[in-house]
DNA sequence: TTTAGCACTCCGGTTGTTCGAGTGCTAAAT
DNA sequence: ATTTAGCACTCGAACAACCGGAGTGCTAAA
């Protein structure tokens, strides 16, 4: 176990080190306001420390830099409640003061707020509306091939896909189709749908339409789930700032990986729910050996179904980013309630 | 005006410094297969060259490096005809493999093979629509306070905005707008949308819906454009393979541009039709001082309607971009045509 | 007019040196 | 028993000196 003072110094070490991203000495933790120790009592236990895993040097004399223990030691105990500047809250503010009709505006504006109050990039997710259902489904024929279909869900979500018109539908057989969907499916929710076409649609279609095989098919086309959240990034240029990013292949193989929405999708998608914090070799993906990231999720009716995230350096503003996030991660979760509020 | 044998020098040399991004030297350029003259020859000749601006020299006594000039005068006066590799027409043949329905779908998949054909950044402007004319425009109830409204057009491209219901609207009234809106709005082409809607539309209204002046404002909030067109980009990471890139302050001042869409969109719209080439300077943001882009209109119904472009390094493949450039834009043409054919 | 030859220039890599920041250890001080 | 002062030591970063090579410009011969 860890003394109140080698407590003391480890965490002045990640503080001074998040600050400089240079190795930090006895002599400027020495003179720490906090502390009272002279260098050689803090080379001491540096070198205990050390010894135990949660400090590294970079060379034989070099001052320390914390381990990836050390930087898990300090955020699972050693961190200090973060206050925001008066800067940063109107910021925060923000978010609730524009008229926001729809999930996706809010979730866009949350990415673009997250990375501007800190120098990481925002990766945020969602919002993928289980709860939604179904409103309208419109078929719109454009030529005698083509048509666009297009869902409306109960949250305002449009989703559209242009779809190949069967040879054989007649122009009758389509509407009388949409009105058997419109009838039967509103009000179902989404992940629903599929099911419920396999059943009971498809006896309805066999009654009440011809040429019901094409009609079916065509109908299970449009139906089609295409809906894979879609991936909003803030600010993906600032970590070229940061000292960690020099090296130009750090930073392409991050990129890379970037453009890759599935697998970001994959990597960040809610599992368990709340605040999630990834430190270097904790990540899933060796693209991000050098990197934290810091993810919550948002809920909606008690389901998350989104998530809010910040990738930074190792050494990155641990307080700072994680109450703002768990704050935008709230007040996400209030503009949905607001927003889909089930008036009933 | 230049000698043969200094143009046949100055060609061998932006090859050589294309393929090498190294300054070449009169030793090399005399061992070239097409020249036969002796390496003090072509020293002489490159002093000239150098006089004359088409060179420059790193450093006093290093090889030569082309400068604008002489990019300019290689693009204008010297390029070879570029000839295909198999690989590289079958990959520009899948194009029109897929089954496409939508001209965006086709847009975004152009951006991809050229950036995959180039290891450089594509970037797809469009379409944008003009002479789209209006199919369907649907207003479908969410909440007692909000609404989701969606155009269609005949091209089959799908708008849709939240927007907030009026208090004083009631429901036959929206519907008996939305049945004006439709009756008097479809088939006309998007651009003159919000004019007809100043005449035409507004006399209708106030004959037909009692509280009219509500459900004007309402339309013209459905109707406000909101189409920017897209900005697609193929092969963002690719620059960073690139030597001239390895300085991360370039890539960086890059990279923030390609993030804001609204200036990519006026640096690359199509203004002169055809084919523009842009050398470092030329280019009107000093972002892309270290840059070359090529770039292409491609056209609907004898309009240009978007854009296709490649940024490079200045030292790019110009032979191989430029007919890539050409071939591509004429395989999106042809698909938009085949598209949007007005069977009539 | 072309080219061989030669002196010269400059870059990049290597080596050596110095300087300073930082350490570990020992012995004195508390 | 802790803490601290002192000191020898280590290492990297910065700088100079040096070398080799690639390339040039110029002159004079072909």
């Amino acid at each position: 176990m860890l003394s109140n003072r080698q407590l003391l110094i480890l965490q002045a070490i990640i503080n001074g080190y998040i600050k400089s991203a240079e190795p930090v000495g006895s002599r400027s933790i020495s003179q720490e306001k906090s502390i009272s120790y002279s260098p050689a009592t803090i080379r001491n236990e540096m070198a205990d420390l050390e010894e135990l895993g949660f400090l590294e040097k970079t060379h034989s004399s070099s001052g320390r830099v914390p381990s990836e223990k050390g930087y898990r030691h300090y955020v699972d105990h050693l961190l200090l409640p973060h206050h925001f500047s008066k800067n940063e809250v109107t910021n925060m503010k923000s978010l609730f003061e524009q008229k926001i009709l729809e999930a996706d505006q809010a979730v866009k504006h949350s990415a673009t707020i997250l990375s501007e109050l800190t120098s990481y990039v925002s990766i945020v997710l969602g919002p993928k509306m289980f709860d939604a259902k179904l409103k309208s489904i419109q078929v719109i024929p454009l030529r005698e091939d083509a048509a666009v279909a297009i869902l409306v869900t109960d949250t305002g979500h449009v989703e559209n896909k242009a779809v190949s018109l069967p040879a054989g539908l007649s122009s009758s057989d389509l509407e009388k189709m949409v009105n058997i969907l419109n009838e039967k499916l509103s009000g179902v929710p989404l992940y629903l749908l599929e099911q419920k076409m396999a059943t009971e649609i498809t006896v309805l279609m066999k009654q009440h339409i011809d040429n019901y095989a094409e009609a079916l098919l065509f109908a299970e086309d449009t139906l089609k789930k295409s809906s894979n959240e879609k991936v909003y990034y803030g600010g993906k240029t600032n970590l070229l700032n940061q000292p960690e990013f020099k090296d130009i292949t750090k930073v392409k193989s991050l990129y890379e990986l970037f453009e890759k929405e599935d697998m970001m999708h994959e990597l960040l998608k809610p599992n368990k729910s709340g605040l999630s914090i990834r430190i270097g070799q904790e990540n899933e993906n060796a693209a991000f050996e050098h990197c934290s990231i810091i993810s919550a999720t948002y809920s909606f009716n008690g389901r998350a179904v989104g998530t809010i995230g910040i990738v930074g350096p190792k050494r990155m503003e641990y307080p700072k980013v994680i109450s703002l996030i768990q704050h935008i991660s709230h007040d996400l979760e209030d503009i949905l309630k607001n927003l889909y509020r089930t008036d009933a």
